[in-house]
DNA sequence: ATATAATAACTAATCACATTAGTTAAGTCA
DNA sequence: TGACTTAACTAATGTGATTAGTTATTATAT
């Protein structure tokens, strides 16, 4: 019975680890216990239940793909720099892939502690498109275009949901021509 | 212990409007047993697992939704015709949330009866892409792109992943433009 | 018609969690 | 050193899926 000083940081990078590696849907508190060596119940004494750690997931993705992004867009403008950002996205939602389907219906307004999650993507991410002459309107509505693709294809991908042999890869890189491309004809709009 | 008669097609009906009511992860072989007045136990002499339920309405989904789209391209033709289908899909999965969750990941490959639920779908697409003069391989790309952004976009909506004042349909509406326009720049390549 | 078989209900039981209640030992700090 | 707080623990509760075993109802075959 002795205390083991587990973090709440701990808890939560444990259960980001066993999430991607059975899927947050199969991760328990049973799961999380044994692997800290502590009875489920004990659990009780850093967290308040298992939704609230599936929400912690969340904003610690976020925050952890804010920083990738960040890496992948240093010393690229415009476009380039919004490809890079993009597969950092892909890059970090298929190696985390619980992680991931914790961060699917992220919701910035929802409290002051997840907005700060993204206070450093979002301002890259306006930094990028700000250059481009598309009117901050349509940027909002850009970045609802960006979010909704990466978050949908790479939810197929993470679940097998492709079964053709075409690479995946190339759909990929297709998509985000097509998407750059439509976005150019928005340069100078409005 | 009268013999109700129920019939597998209204324990997936009773299940596709419950899972909308709850939401998919909160649907339970209770609920539904409670719903057609059984008792649980007994719908296992109907079903195997509440997972079956599960992937039945997935099947069950994109039936119906083949049908919607089929409807609504009657008429049009070419980037159109693509418009009324995205309309449709944007419908039919925000107007039946826990069908389309069951949706998400389909995998065609995965069995024949899978397969058959989006023939119609499909080769609907098809014929409306055909015409395009977009290479076949291509084509194949961008029904990846337009799956990953239709279920990513509905899911985020479905989820008020989107907290921002402007509108979503404006949203939806410009990221068609973007993701048409970019499709014209593949028209005669390769 | 009647005996037999198959089916679809039922109740009772098991199992696997999440969560709560109550207890106790281990560290903290005046 | 002694009171306090904390982080473990065990025991108990509740919910829901699933299985086992039973029985009444319907269908089928003689």
């Amino acid at each position: 019975m002795s205390k083991n000083n587990i973090s709440d940081e701990l808890i939560i990078t444990t259960s980001a680890r066993l999430s991607s590696e059975v899927g947050l849907n199969n991760l328990s508190l049973k799961m999380i216990a044994e692997e800290l060596n502590i009875k489920s119940p004990s659990l009780y004494n850093h967290i308040s239940s298992l939704d609230e750690i599936k929400e912690k997931l969340m904003i610690y993705g976020w925050k952890e793909l804010g920083e990738k992004a960040t890496e992948s867009a240093v010393g690229v403008a415009g476009y380039e720099a919004l490809r890079n950002m993009c597969y950092a996205f892909y890059d970090y939602a298929t190696n985390n892939k619980g992680v991931f389907t914790a961060m699917l219906w992220y919701n910035k307004f929802e409290s002051e502690e997840k907005n700060e999650a993204t206070t450093k993507l979002f301002s890259l991410l306006f930094r990028v498109l700000q250059p481009l002459n598309i009117s901050d309107n349509n940027i909002e509505h850009i970045i609802r275009t960006l979010r909704g693709f990466l978050e949908g294809f790479v939810l197929l991908v993470n679940n097998n949901a492709f079964g053709n042999p075409i690479s995946i890869k190339e759909s990929f890189d297709l998509s985000l021509d097509i998407i750059f491309n439509g976005m150019k004809s928005l340069e100078g709009v409005e």
